[in-house]
DNA sequence: CTGTTAGCGCTTTCAC
DNA sequence: GTGAAAGCGCTAACAG
């Protein structure tokens, strides 16, 4: 009576081409026709089904590996992203996996923390490995040039976070339409005076989202208070101290915010909560990203809803088209507004809402 | 003056061990010696120093597929999840990505959907690909055998959701104990009527955390009021119909209510609010798993924190322990319970509370 | 239709 | 210390 206590992976079961060759009375070339489903029919069916029999009965796996040292290609993309804990990112997995998954790819993640030297080493690990192609979320001014010398070789996709001035295909959203959004629902609301909480500037995202948040107050003669500082990451702690700017050392305070991003408002939100502010009442509060949980935030968050899901499935698309040979076209996505309810028409009563009322005037 | 219109990955520049040789006069062994940190003081300095010279000058980059074809290994561990959409498992990819990339290994992602087929096809599909390792994050009870299969090739390590009775090493959270202590704490605040929002039982986390929560009820004489139904996937929308149920069906409401997830509990929130029972001035809410914003909710919700994170790093180790030959134990982690504002002592004064408010009494 | 012959780029004996 | 040769498992070109 046997009893097994652990594992032992016993290498002795790999069965090769030449196995299942020589138990069908075949040559392995043949073998290697009859198991592609593009070349099979170069196989006498006889032969062909006594192969595919020895291969189920041996327990036959091609060896992928050979496979690819032969052909050159691996089926995989490599996807670097900054940092995996960003709950940001994962849709962008996810969408470039599902689409690429139906070309039998596969993506490997590694991550970079923001830093420029594993940034590198990351993208020379990937390019040993001989990827097929490369796709970079979140990737810095500092490595386009990795990333470009990279695109001689494979292709590379840039995702999310713009560059300026590339060769590289890119997969982005709209940020200027949708700082546009965000300011025209403010002004509709009749805002007159405003603030934005800046993300870093060095990150194309926030610039634009900057640029277009403003112009369209520019246009109607809407007052922008300037804080004078941005946050150095666009992260909850810092959408905090900015907003303890704005209300300590702020006279006239603004009637509407809009922060670079969801984490920036929860951050807000916690400060203007303690000052004593009420959203909406006192202050509008804009996000942007749509965060999964902002809907659920008290309240719940007027926000621009960033499409990762669909910038990574765009992505896989783009991947897989330069891949077939062909040139594709860089992809700008629009941004959608999501109207909840940390805005408000300025000046309006402060009513109290019953949960899950029924459609307001 | 030339413009360049799109990448073109002109394959030419591959530069093989050969061409290093060649350039430096020597063998194309010497280089491979010479390269290799392991078996570098084979080789004379001087020579050395001329190859490393030479590679570096012509961009040489190791073909790392060849050196799998050869070595029989590839640095790559494979990880099967259910949903990447999921924001439950990305903590453990990351945490498992974080731990093994010392070893300079990289991980490969593929998701099952929750499918039993797609299961099957992808683990044999990393078994193609030679994958070192495969950790599999949510397997079913259905996918154990092939799970087993493959772990009589290669390592496979199963994380957070539990299987019984495996030879397979297991790193999972102390469930059992996490009902324990959503009872306990229940108890404690006074409660004597409870319910349970519960997960489906066939999947061995909310069993248990059905099985640690009964048995204290148990022992403390606390009633305990049973649905007779469980959801049918532990979501925000099984949730509400959980809980509706509860509200219209039961003549006397429990106090106390305990969901299996965050996500659940997120939809009893809801549900009660449009009830007019208030949490936890009415009723009081235990949630379970700590997702990223659920401390941001209103009320902040008391739930049991899962360790995903540390879930992950802990896999990684076990597995390069695996890989390096040495047998693992099976590790269990201890959840932690986070007291929030969703629950309280039963019959206390709903007092009205401030925002950012000091310690109270 | 099927077998033979060469490699893909690298590591690994075994000589010298 | 270094070179020569063999081979990892597979596919591709060429015969027959």
């Amino acid at each position: 009576m046997a009893v097994i206590v652990s594992q032992d992976h016993s290498k002795k079961d790999t069965v090769t081409l030449h196995d299942v060759a020589r138990e069908a009375g075949v040559h392995a070339s043949t073998v290697s026709r009859a198991l592609d489903p593009a070349r099979d029919f170069k196989v006498k069916e006889s032969t062909r089904q006594r192969i595919i029999d020895v291969a189920g009965r041996l327990g036959y796996r091609p060896h992928m590996v050979a496979r690819w040292l032969q052909s050159g290609r691996t089926a995989t993309v490599g996807i670097v992203v900054a940092d995996l804990g960003n709950t940001f990112v994962t849709p962008i997995i996810h969408g470039v996996a599902g689409s690429i998954e139906g070309a039998g790819m596969l993506a490997i993640v590694a991550e970079t923390l923001d830093d420029h030297a594993r940034f590198k080493n990351i993208l020379d690990h990937m390019l040993s490995r001989r990827v097929d192609a490369v796709v970079a979320i979140s990737a810095r001014a500092d490595d386009q040039e990795i990333l470009e010398s990279a695109g001689r070789i494979i292709p590379v996709v840039i995702a999310a976070r713009p560059l300026d001035e590339t060769v590289l295909r890119q997969v982005v959203q709209d940020d200027v339409m949708g700082g546009e959004s965000a300011a025209e629902h403010l002004v509709e609301l009749g805002h007159r005076r405003v603030a934005q909480l800046r993300g870093p500037d060095d990150v194309a995202n926030f610039a634009r989202r900057a640029m277009g948040f403003s112009r369209v107050c520019r246009a109607h003669g809407v007052d922008e208070i300037e804080l004078g500082d941005q946050a150095r990451r666009p992260i909850i702690s810092e959408g905090k101290r900015l907003t303890e700017q704005l209300v300590d050392r702020v006279d006239e305070l603004p009637t509407a915010v809009f922060a670079h991003n969801d984490l920036m408002a929860i951050g807000a939100l916690s400060v203007f909560g303690s000052a004593g502010l009420r959203v909406p009442g006192d202050v509008s509060l804009v996000g942007y990203n749509d965060l999964p949980m902002v809907g659920l935030l008290s309240p719940p968050l007027t926000t621009v809803r960033y499409p990762s899901l669909e910038v990574g499935q765009r992505v896989g698309e783009v991947v897989l088209q330069l891949l077939a040979g062909h040139d594709a076209e860089d992809i700008i996505i629009p941004p959608t507004f999501v109207v909840r309810e940390s805005t408000r028409r300025v000046g309006s009563a402060s009513l109290t809402r019953v949960a899950g009322a029924g459609p307001g005037s």
